[in-house]
RNA sequence: UCCUCCGUAGCUCAAUGGUAGAGCAAUCGGCUGUUAACCGAUAGGUUGUAGGUUCAAGUCCUACCGGGGGAGCCA
C-alpha cells in the first residue's frame, strides 16, 4: 500500500491508507486509545478502538511511546472535533522505531536544556512552525529576485581578508595560509553586478563578535542583492517591495503556522507601503523629543532603535547616516559631504535592523583614499578597485538578515529559534 | 570585557539555617471520546565543583565551572 502524506488526507476520506510518522502524544481511556501522529506534512489523531481491531493489534499499544515512529493502516474520517478536520481509524499498525524516555516532555522546559536538545526540539510544534516560515521567507525572497530577472551569483565563504578592517572575523587555517570566514558577500556582489547588471547572493555569513543578545548569532544567513545604476531611493523602494512580497507570501501560505505561534496576524496584514523614510538627522530630532540623550554623529543603540520604531506600525527606513559610523565603501551624499548614502530597514515591535545597505562608492580615487584612511592594504583591495577602474557605474544593494526577518514575522523573542542549529558565543553544539 | 540573574530527581520547580518534596516523563494498574486527558500505585537525589562558617548548610561566605538576560560591539 502506498503511503499517504497527511497534507493529502482529505482526498482519501473513507479509503484505507498507509500513514508513516511519529507519535507526538498519546492518550488512553481503557478500551479506546488515541495516538497523535505527525508526518511532517500534517498531524492527525488516530483512534485505536478495542471493538474495531483484534486483541493482538489492540495490545500493540503497549509498545507506543512518545516520539516512537509508527506505520499505520487506517481509514480517514471527517471529524468536527479535530483541528485538522479529520481523524484516522486504525485497522493495524506497527512501531518502527522505539523511543524510550523521550527527553522533551509535554510541560515547559528551560532554554539551556532545549538548546542542548536542539536536534530533538526541532520536532516540537512551534519549532516546526518557525522553520516552515523560515523556508517560506527564503523561498519568497528568492522568487522575488528571480521574478525580476536577477541572477543568483554566490560569493565565496573563505575570503582572504576583511571586508572592513574593524570587524572581528573567524580565522581559519587554509593550507599554509590564513583565511577568514566571510561576513558578507557584498564585495563579490559588486564584481558580479558589473557582469550581470542585477544579481543576488544567498548564504551564511560569520561574525566573531562577542555579542550576547537575542538579536545576534555568530553564523546567520543573508540574501544580498546588488544592482547597477540604482540610486538610494530606488534601493529603498526595492527593499520595501521585497519585504511586502515576503509578508504576503507568508500570510498566504503559512497562516496556520502563524496561528500556532500566536502571532498578531492582523498587525502583519495591516502593513502597507510606503514605509516611512526617516533621515538620520530627523531621527536624532525625534529621539531628542522623546527624551533620549543622542548627539548628532552617534550611532543609535538598540534601545534607541526600539524607541524610534515604536513610533510606527510598519518597518521604517533610516538613511543618510554620518559617514563616520558607516563602512568605508559607502558613497557620500553629494548634498552633504558629512553623510553617506547608507540605508537600513528597521522592523517594528522592537525587532530592530533587518536590512542594511546603501549606495556604493563608485569613484576609484575616492575609494583608494578611503582604503588608505582605514589602514587597509591597497594590494588586498586591488581587485575591488579594478571594478572602479574598468567601467564604474553608480550601484548599490542591501543585505536582508534572514533570521532577524523570521524572528520579526513569527514574533519569536530570540533569533536562535529562527535557524535550525544556532551558533552563539557559548554554543557550538549540537 | 562589563553589569545582572540562575544551577536541587530525566524535565519544570518548591523546601524560614533543623528528617530534600510536587507536577510532568518512566514503570504497573483503572477508565469507550481523550485534547498538556484523568484517577491510583511504584521507582527515581553525591542539591554544579572545591573550600569555609556553624552543634547543624540545598539555604550563609569565598573561589571556580556551566548557562540565561542585557550593555559594549555589530552592513
Amino acid at each position: 500500500m502506498k503511503r499517504v502524506w497527511l497534507e493529502d488526507i482529505a482526498k482519501h476520506e473513507g479509503k484505507e491508507i498507509k500513514l508513516v510518522g511519529w507519535v507526538f502524544n498519546k492518550r488512553s481511556s481503557g478500551k479506546i486509545k488515541f495516538l497523535l501522529v505527525r508526518d511532517g506534512s500534517g498531524v492527525v489523531q488516530c483512534i485505536l478502538s478495542k471493538f474495531d481491531v483484534s486483541e493482538e493489534i489492540f495490545n500493540k499499544y503497549q509498545d507506543v511511546s512518545i516520539e516512537c515512529s509508527v506505520e499505520i493502516i487506517g481509514v480517514p474520517r471527517k471529524e468536527e472535533r479535530s483541528l485538522s478536520g479529520y481523524e484516522l481509524d486504525i485497522k493495524d499498525f506497527n512501531v518502527i522505531g522505539k523511543s524510550e524516555e523521550y527527553p522533551i516532555g509535554k510541560k515547559e522546559h528551560g532554554v539551556d536544556f532545549l538548546l542542548n536538545n536542539r536536534h530533538l526540539w526541532l520536532r516540537s510544534t512551534k519549532q516546526r512552525a518557525i522553520l516552515k516560515i523560515r523556508h517560506e521567507v527564503i523561498r519568497a525572497a528568492r522568487d522575488f529576485f528571480n521574478n525580476l530577472g536577477f541572477i543568483n551569483v554566490d560569493a565565496p565563504i573563505f575570503t582572504p581578508n576583511a571586508c572592513e578592517g574593524t570587524t572581528t572575523l573567524f580565522e581559519v587555517d587554509y593550507f599554509d595560509n590564513k583565511a577568514f570566514l566571510s561576513q558578507s558577500g557584498q564585495l563579490y556582489n559588486e564584481a558580479a553586478v558589473m557582469a550581470h547588471g542585477k544579481v543576488y547572493c544567498f548564504g551564511p555569513v560569520f561574525r566573531a563578535e562577542k555579542s550576547k543578545t537575542r538579536r545576534h548569532l555568530t553564523e546567520f544567513w543573508q540574501i544580498e542583492p546588488e544592482i547597477a545604476y540604482i540610486n538610494i531611493d530606488e534601493n529603498m523602494q526595492l527593499q520595501e517591495d521585497m519585504t511586502l512580497f515576503i509578508l504576503k507570501r507568508v500570510l498566504e501560505n503559512r497562516e496556520q503556522e502563524l496561528k500556532v505561534l500566536e502571532r498578531d496576524i492582523d498587525f502583519l496584514k495591516a502593513i502597507k507601503g510606503p514605509f516611512p523614510r526617516v533621515k538620520y538627522d530627523d531621527a536624532v530630532k525625534i529621539l531628542k523629543d522623546l527624551g533620549e540623550e543622542v548627539e548628532w554623529g552617534d550611532d543609535f543603540g538598540a534601545p534607541q532603535e526600539t524607541k524610534l520604531t515604536e513610533q510606527y506600525k510598519t518597518p521604517i527606513f533610516l538613511h543618510r547616516f554620518p559617514a563616520k559610523i558607516k563602512p568605508f565603501y559607502m558613497q557620500r551624499d553629494p548634498e552633504d559631504e558629512r553623510l553617506s548614502l547608507g540605508v537600513d530597514m528597521l522592523a517594528p515591535e522592537g525587532y530592530g535592523e533587518i536590512i542594511g545597505g546603501g549606495q556604493r562608492m563608485e569613484d576609484p580615487i575616492a575609494l583608494r583614499e578611503k582604503i588608505k584612511e582605514e589602514g587597509l592594504s591597497e594590494d588586498d583591495f586591488k581587485w575591488f578597485l579594478d571594478l572602479r577602474e574598468y567601467g564604474t557605474v553608480p550601484h548599490g544593494g542591501f543585505g536582508l538578515g534572514i533570521e532577524r526577518c523570521v524572528a520579526w514575522i513569527t514574533g519569536t523573542q530570540h533569533i536562535r529559534e529562527c535557524i535550525p542549529f544556532p551558533r552563539t558565543i557559548y554554543r557550538l553544539e549540537p
